[in-house]
DNA sequence: TAAAAATATTCAAACGTTTTAATAGAATCT
DNA sequence: AGATTCTATTAAAACGTTTGAATATTTTTA
């Protein structure tokens, strides 16, 4: 069947098309009678307006992007799907529709080529996730868009950005750790991205010094660069073990490394927590299913996603790219099974 | 900065619109020389077109909507987002964009409003996966547009439906348990869908059967329509252990099952798989993680979503709606630890 | 070399909306 | 009652492509 149109419309209700256009957008100066006549028909023909007409003239497709990238560990990816099903929620509301773009984001060297699709679909805004290749971030400069980077990791410099306080997540954790009596406490966590690295390290590093407490050098284990999460953290783990003094407890920065961190225990022979208590941050999916259920410091990430998705259309509505920066730090403590009280 | 358009390109190569309409669309008819010089300042200038523009003429946008129920446990979003992945991947290898439309799949009873976009995006195909109330798909068959189930849990009448053979798979589960010398296996899976329910129950059943094996209806545990597949697993293993007779191993018809299995057995003092075996079926993210890690029935997302894509895309250039069904077996046994030897 | 055929390019209409300016009609003011 | 304002409606242009028909150019054929 031809598809209707919008003059269809217009013929059945009896008005032009333009009258029909104006009270699908419920704007002003038509009269009740015929509102409710064109609507009516609207209704019986269960009639839905072009979109990509309407994209044309109004230079805005309803639509917000989300930069999803391929490359990384699938544990990765729980945060951030996560995060993707609060959006979309946020976004259906708004009747705003989300696309996802594949990227595969490598070393920053490499300049990516962002997909044709952020210029020629028209895209209002678009959101990307943890840390991004630099050429990313210039690129969609160009493109003069509201962008967000959610839970970034890194300090930009011309788009919006939504910063977890790693500090304080961390502090969090530590003070959990410190609250139950621990003092001899590892550390395990990555030198990248550089400010995540920076932040969860000093959350570390103070809540110690302010207790007066030193610890071995070799409890301080940062994943490189380009390690694998999981698998280094195990290994990090060995290292420590290895490193003839025993600690009572283990920060890792992530519950990515918490996992490798007890499966490592585990291996040794040790038990979680009465030989060594551990702790993360994040609260991924997969947290309360290992064995024992992790302790660890909780993003809410329904709330992230929100205050993000605030942010984003603030601009949207602005009509102009933005560049505030705000900073998240709604964390609560999900107490499981991995931290023993040594009081 | 004004937006470029096809007609800026045509001034700036010295040729109209319309030529370089068909140089982009790879048209025959151009010269090898005009072709490159415009090719030349498309790339110069970093032009796009504009898809709008272009979807109102095609009337395709390029895109594919994937049906996502917001209201199902986290845990089952886990095989489904595996399978998101590897659609967007293929999608956008064929220059297809992904929308995810939120929906709210309640019971079958109540109709589900269908989101305006399927109409008026002009998507070009719409997958959904699982179980999908029968509105949806009276309401998809009215928009004449190609449909995909995927992992479809019933038999669709009017649309393209790409069926995972859980008879085969619980077979082959069924069939590691025996090798390994169990008799005495227990059934955890549920009464909905009908057409999962019955084709895992059947594996089992005829397993049992070939081998001339009877075990106690008490072991033969069927969650209800309503029930939330892990918790409810978790008091069905209980129920099975109080029922006075003792299996050797439990076949859960998902691995979601046995991860509530298992902690049913944790709790009860007892030992995976020294005690009990426990094997699943679908290898979710989180089977590998569990302690112990869970023996199971691995589907390949991976392909199982290609080979759900090709038939949606045969249907796309076709230009027709279809109404093929296959069936997807390929499957491999994720041997773990949760199955114990009695040899 | 004129006509025919093949090739390369362009014209102009079409796609289905939104929106500005114009029009018609009713209500209000002097 | 004529002029003015206000309200409700519509005509027509615009958005940026694609495409079938038309035109211009080159090559082949007779």
């Amino acid at each position: 069947m031809p598809k209707l149109t919008i003059v269809d419309i217009a013929k059945l209700a009896g008005v032009s098309p333009s009258t029909v256009s104006l009270v699908m957008n419920k704007r002003p100066g038509i009269s009740e009678e015929t509102r409710k006549r064109v609507l009516d028909v609207i209704e019986r023909m269960n009639f839905a307006p072009s979109q990509s007409a309407r994209s044309q003239i109004l230079k805005s497709s309803q639509t917000i992007a989300v930069l999803f990238n391929m490359n990384s560990h699938p544990l990765e990816h729980l945060f951030q799907e996560s995060l993707n099903k609060s959006i979309l929620r946020y976004c259906t509301e708004r009747e705003y529709n989300l696309v996802f773009v594949a990227c595969s984001f490598g070393d920053d060297s490499a300049p990516v080529a962002l997909p044709n699709i952020l210029r020629s679909r028209g895209v209002d805004g678009v959101v990307s996730y943890g840390y991004v290749p630099v050429s990313v971030i210039t690129g969609l400069q160009d493109l003069e868009l509201p962008y967000l980077l959610l839970d970034s990791h890194q300090l930009p410099n011309h788009c919006m950005s939504l910063r977890v306080d790693y500090y304080g997540a961390a502090r969090m954790a530590m003070k959990h750790l410190t609250d139950n009596g621990h003092t001899q406490i590892a550390y395990i966590g990555s030198n990248f991205p550089p400010l995540y690295s920076q932040q969860t390290f000093e959350g570390y590093r103070s809540a110690l010094e302010e207790m007066n407490i030193v610890v071995p050098l070799s409890w301080i284990q940062m994943q490189s660069k380009d390690s694998d999460g999981e698998d280094s953290a195990e290994k990090q783990m060995q290292a420590i073990l290895q490193s003839g003094a025993m600690p009572t407890a283990v920060f890792c920065a992530a519950d990515i490394y918490a996992i490798g961190a007890i499966r490592a225990l585990k291996q040794a022979g040790l038990r979680v927590p009465s030989d060594v208590s551990v702790i993360g941050i994040d609260d991924i999916l997969i947290s309360s299913y290992i064995d024992p259920p992790l302790t660890t410091v909780r993003i809410d990430t329904s709330r992230l996603a929100n205050q993000g998705c605030d942010m984003l259309f603030a601009s949207i509505d602005a009509g102009t790219p933005n560049t505030v920066h705000e900073e998240f730090s709604d964390f609560t403590l999900a107490v499981r099974s991995t931290v023993r009280s040594l009081k």
